[in-house]
RNA sequence: UGGGGCGUCGCCAAGCGGUAAGGCACUGGAUUUUGAUUCCAGCAUUCCCAGGUUCGAUCCCUGGCGCCCCAGCCA
């Protein structure tokens, strides 16, 4: 773990944390500090939650105070337990404990029935039972005020009377709504008599069919963080307009006042964020599924090979703001390899395969190098590479006729066998149509593996597998989703933007003997290639399948 | 000429009246049996614009300009 000492102090990094501190040091809510972390159990989590998440979990820590999980579940129709599972499993993935404190917005059903029922009596609420069409036409424009419903007129036994035969299921779904009653003229249009109660004769996934009426966000969020005692409710910015509707059904109800306070969500290059996108590129299937390794979704990422730590660095690099941001594709990414650098066991393997054979080595010849597990920690230990006649390299290290600067293998060209010999290229074999398809090479045995520079200046290393021990494996590349950094741009279909060639799938490839039985989700370095992982889903023993998780960085391929 | 939010380097982001942190990206150069890592160096006389207050403003005031969000019985 590489958790670079960096911020771990309670030294304030960002305009929550520094709120925070400062209620802290007044001892508001007597010192105590409690967040939450509050997603609707409809589909999985993303890098944009881990955002939230770490922010939420992250001050809570920091401060010795608590963050609780609560599952905002108050829409039957899109909710699933399969997602809360998921969510939990994605938390504890990335490290953080949420305790006994798991919630559920549906759990305060009955609760915020009475307080409802509560506004009604103080004549702060009504039942309404214009369509949803008649009441958009009422509600005015951004520009013009809305219109009083007439059922807003209504006496406050009749709404009570109506609300609790909302509950008792004698309505049908949409016949009538629980708007609380502020003003009409408002400038900001959540408080023109917003819905605080619809009618969906729904089976939910906790309550059953307990109830046909569920509560609105808007009158279960606030109330949620309420009960909770919350003391920092934050949330996103598109919440903000909100924000007095939060705080006008906690005055009205005299209950404790948590307060909330926004974000700016993240942006990430190249991808999608929008729970919507996700799922419609699940359903259409233009990826594998929630878990697909090019998908920004924490199984995404899980199964791609990006570890925990590395999110969390991402989280804490980013920052958090309130102005709208794309952030670059490349911080995630060096987030991830900065993490693997210092922890990946290297090994070597071959993806485009090219065979080779040392002509002047005994056929029936095999020898082992000798070679570091990792060439910066040494206490990692040491492995055997097989070597004999015949090898692999990637085709990629040749070339017939190289470029001045490329110092790999070439005609009559040397070049380094890592950790192994300085090999020469003699000859090239070709197949019918004209294709290479092997080379003749000599080596200079003075120049063997765990021998010191014999003086000799050889500029390219290149890495390779020994053909008789070679593990035969295949290799997943993956690429951005998207070809574009705003899939979609302003108002375009951000399907058209996706990257045809975001997966690339080689195989046969050649794996160093020691890799035959990678365990799924532990990184390797493939040296000079990348980060690697076996596959968690379709990785079996003997038939090994390997994720790129990123690409080394690579200044050659710039120079090109 | 509705309301809310935001504008500091290519992308993020500190800064809160005293003369522009840091990260990513980029550009050199050193070390290197990964063209990796590491390492050193460079990278905003300027903070959306224009006025004003002040000895002094990115930070205060005024007026512009630009971008984002809001008219779900979604969250």
């Amino acid at each position: 773990m590489s958790t670079e000492a960096q911020g771990t102090e309670s030294r304030p990094r960002d305009f929550i944390r520094n709120i925070v501190a400062e209620d802290l040091a007044n001892n508001k809510h007597d010192g105590r500090l409690a967040t939450r972390f509050p997603p609707e159990p409809n589909g999985y989590l993303h890098i944009g939650h881990a955002k939230s998440i770490c922010l939420n979990f992250g001050v809570a820590e920091e401060q010795g105070g608590v963050c609780h999980l609560r599952f905002d579940d108050t829409n039957p129709v899109k909710e699933e337990t399969e997602f809360i599972e998921a969510i939990k499993a994605d938390l504890s993935w990335l490290g953080f404990d949420w305790g006994e404190n798991e919630y559920y917005s549906s759990d305060y059903f009955e609760q915020l029935y009475q307080w409802a029922v509560q506004l009604i009596k103080a004549g702060k609420a009504y039942v309404e039972d214009l369509s949803g069409e008649e009441m958009r036409k009422l509600r005015g424009t951004l520009t013009e005020p809305g219109t009083n419903s007439p059922s807003r007129e209504r006496s406050v036994e009749e709404n009570l009377d109506l609300f609790e035969r909302m509950r008792n299921g004698e309505f049908a779904d949409g016949a009538k709504v629980l708007r609380a009653k502020i003003d009409m003229a408002a400038a900001n249009m959540n408080l023109r008599d917003p819905a605080m109660y619809r009618i969906l004769h729904a089976h939910h996934h906790r309550t059953g069919n307990d109830w046909c009426i569920y509560p609105m966000y808007d009158f279960a969020h606030g109330q949620s963080d309420s009960i909770e005692r919350i003391t920092h409710s934050i949330c996103t910015l598109e919440f903000a307009d909100h924000r007095p509707l939060y705080d006008w059904f906690i005055e009205q109800l005299g209950i404790f006042a948590p307060h909330q306070y926004e974000f700016a969500r993240l942006n990430l290059g190249y991808t999608v964020m929008s729970k919507r996108k996700l799922q419609q590129l699940v359903a259409e299937q233009l990826v594998s599924g929630w878990d697909d390794p090019r998908m920004p979704t924490l199984v995404g990422m899980r199964r791609r090979g990006y570890p925990a730590q590395a999110i969390r660095t991402f989280c804490e690099r980013i920052g958090v703001g309130k102005s709208d941001s794309w952030i670059d594709l490349s911080v995630l990414e060096e987030c991830v390899r900065d993490e693997l650098n210092e922890t990946a066991p290297r090994a070597m393997c071959v993806v485009k395969p090219l065979k080779v054979v040392i002509t002047d080595y005994p056929e029936d010849q095999q020898e082992m190098f000798d070679a570091p597990i990792h060439p910066q920690q040494p206490q990692m230990g040491r492995r055997q590479v097989p070597f004999s006649r015949e090898i692999y390299i990637d085709r990629d290290d040749f070339m017939e006729d190289p470029p001045k600067k490329f110092f790999r293998l070439g005609p009559d060209r040397e070049v380094r066998l890592r950790y192994g010999f300085v090999i020469k290229c003699n000859e090239i074999i070709r197949d019918d149509s004209g294709e290479v398809i092997e080379l003749r090479c000599t080596h200079d045995p003075a120049t063997a593996g765990g021998v010191a520079a014999e003086g000799r200046k050889v500029k390219g290393i290149i890495h390779w597998v020994c053909a008789k021990t070679a593990v035969p494996v295949e290799v997943r590349q993956y690429d951005r989703l998207f070809q574009v950094e705003q899939p979609g741009g302003k108002e375009g279909d951000y399907r058209e933007d996706i990257n045809a060639d975001s997966l690339q799938v080689f195989t046969p490839c050649y794996a160093e003997a020691g890799l035959a039985d990678a365990e799924p989700t532990v990184a390797y370095q493939f040296e000079r290639l990348g980060y690697f992982c076996a596959d968690s889903r379709d990785s079996k023993p003997g038939a090994l399948v390997f994720n790129r998780t990123v690409t080394l960085r690579d200044s050659w391929a710039k120079a090109k």
